[in-house]
DNA sequence: CAGTTTTTGGAACGAGCGGTACAAAAAGCC
DNA sequence: GGCTTTTTGTACCGCTCGTTCCAAAAACTG
């Protein structure tokens, strides 16, 4: 009862998560997630209750959509080791003209920043970290029954290490390494892994 | 002539780079960075310019630590990859009780939120980058003439791989990683390199 | 249509931000 | 020891921050 929302909650945390994607928590201030997303001060705060609560839930949502892009990314078909290839070779990829824009993956950056001090944000982080370890060793599993993995030592700690060098990447490509160089990052990768 | 500084310019670039590594560029407002290095703010900003510029310098400042404190650590004596080894178990200790404290890699905070739009930070950050890779390819050479190295493909993206990989690891024990999962990390990397 | 309930826009809040103005204090100069 | 030059402490500037308040508007309920 009462007068319904103006807007959809659900596309409103897609739009503020674009603007802390974009501009970091504390540069998406309450101005500018009001314009991103369309509606008042008011109505964000009757909705959302507080700046902290609307970003976990746009890091939530982050969370899940990179999920679904690395999980989708790294079960395609083919030889493992060129589904790997493939999916850095597509980081590397970001901010050509049309293409996905350069912008810091949200976990790299809570990390950078400390927002993982909140409990909260530290929790979703954690399991998604957890998630893309499970998604890598998923991979490496397939490539090692093809035969075409280097496997010595933990396959975990493998995998570990890939979305170490997942992360490690997004840094490199937010530092102006250029094109070739991020290339030769992921070439060397490849190198040491295959057999 | 005149009145002679009440403190040593330098020492306080110090304080201030200790400001900025703990707190961050926004995190350490300009009341904090009195308090930090000890001074007024009459005097910051007649001595330093703006809070920018100062973080120009802390920056600088810690980038040629970083540079002694890795080149000194990828230099030490012994079989390469036991040096790499040790010196990637020692980024893992951090923020252990009584040892280094653990906060991110003003490079790695610097690329995740952006300061590196500033041309001055960017020129800065992409030159101790190189000379992260340079350190790091030396230690390869050393590796490859001992003949302990497994080297395909070029030496110079192995290096740059190394770089990405300590930056990674620099997020991963951030986002909250265990000690064990991060000696798992640095085992991989090894595991992948040894001939 | 009257009454209740909820949302909405906009003004306002106190606090903190980076930076400046200014006068008092301190040291060098002759 | 006066005079100049520089530094220092403090108060203050305009602005933006996250958040709250409140009255008007809108839609559901009977």
């Amino acid at each position: 009862m009462g007068r319904p929302r103006q807007f959809d909650p659900d596309t409103a945390v897609t739009d503020a998560m674009e603007a802390f994607w974009d501009l970091g928590y504390e540069g998406a201030s309450a101005a500018v997630l009001e314009e991103h997303m369309g509606i008042g001060r008011s109505s964000l705060y009757a909705t959302f209750g507080s700046k902290d609560e609307l970003y976990a839930a746009a890091m939530d949502r982050y969370l899940e959509d990179l999920r679904k892009r690395v999980i989708t990314g790294l079960r395609a078909d083919g030889p493992a080791l060129d589904v790997l290839q493939s999916f850095f070779h597509r980081v590397t990829r970001r901010g050509e003209p049309g293409g996905e824009p350069l912008r810091c993956c949200m976990i790299v950056r809570s990390c950078a920043t400390g927002t993982t001090a909140s409990p909260a944000i530290a929790r979703l982080v954690e399991r998604a970290i957890a998630e893309l370890d499970d998604a890598f060793h998923d991979l490496l599993l397939r490539a090692r029954h093809e035969g075409t993995l280097r496997a010595r030592g933990s396959l975990r700690g493998l995998a570990r290490l890939l979305t170490t060098t997942f992360q490690g990447l997004n840094i490199a490509a937010n530092a102006g390494r250029s094109r070739r160089e991020l290339q030769s990052i992921t070439r060397a990768t490849l190198d040491l892994l295959e057999a």
